[in-house]
DNA sequence: ACGACGATCTGCT
DNA sequence: GCAGATCGTCGTA
């Protein structure tokens, strides 16, 4: 499905790392959508298809994670169809218990003073799931894989809001579109918009 | 083969 | 609020 609708269906599912360390468990509470070789904030705009934005081809359920300003991982589901690129990059996930707090905080390695500082940006919750390329190209529907989706809150019951995507100032046209989604008042999440109005998801939505 | 730059984060002012 | 880190990727030659 389309990158912009498969976005605020992903809040309040799980994200399931399996580590050496044993299993975290947190449910996703960002999410912001690159649909389609016409979004210009895209790495597969105008149809690119490079070694890097390949996996973004596959069929939905396979993981794109990339390296990016040369330090910080991103971890992306691909939502469509085969040759259709669309992605959503998981901006923040929650932890379900305190021990999958301490766990990423352990992996993060520097100072937590509030939730966002543990999970809440794209690059900080690859840290603290240890998410890196190693899983690119990874299927997410794969009982005990390393990295898996699975099923947690319906997204009907939680208050969303959609608000513009960040730091993508070269799309153009498409740089101020909403297609952010995340919680509303989740205080794991990244970046908060005070003029954006909250909404429960319908099938009609966005 | 080279150079510019990025879907970010951190620490310091 | 802002500079610096740090390297894979991609366009250009």
């Amino acid at each position: 499905m389309p990158a912009i609708k498969a976005a605020p269906l992903l809040l309040g599912q799980h994200l399931v790392r399996l580590t050496e360390d044993g299993e975290i468990r947190c449910r996703i509470v960002e999410a912001e959508s690159y649909g389609g070789a016409e979004d210009k904030g895209s790495h597969a705009y105008g149809g690119r298809r490079t070694n890097r934005t390949d996996v973004m081809f596959h069929t939905g359920g396979t993981a794109y994670v990339y390296l990016i300003y040369g330090m910080h991982h991103c971890f992306n589901i691909v939502t469509a169809e085969k040759n259709d690129p669309h992605a959503v990059l998981i901006r923040a996930v929650e932890p379900l218990t305190p021990r999958d707090a301490q766990l990423m905080a352990a992996y993060r390695g520097t100072a937590i003073r509030k939730p966002s500082d543990l999970s809440g940006g794209p690059g900080k919750l690859c840290r603290a799931l240890r998410i890196d390329r190693s899983l690119n190209g990874l299927r997410l529907d794969q009982p005990g894989g390393p990295l898996r989706l699975e099923s947690g809150d319906d997204p009907r019951s939680l208050p969303i809001v959609q608000a513009a995507r960040i730091n993508i100032p070269y799309a153009e046209e498409y740089a101020g579109l909403p297609w952010r989604f995340y919680i509303r008042d989740n205080p794991y999440v990244s970046a908060h918009d005070s003029k954006a109005e909250p909404f429960i998801w319908t099938e009609n939505r966005p």
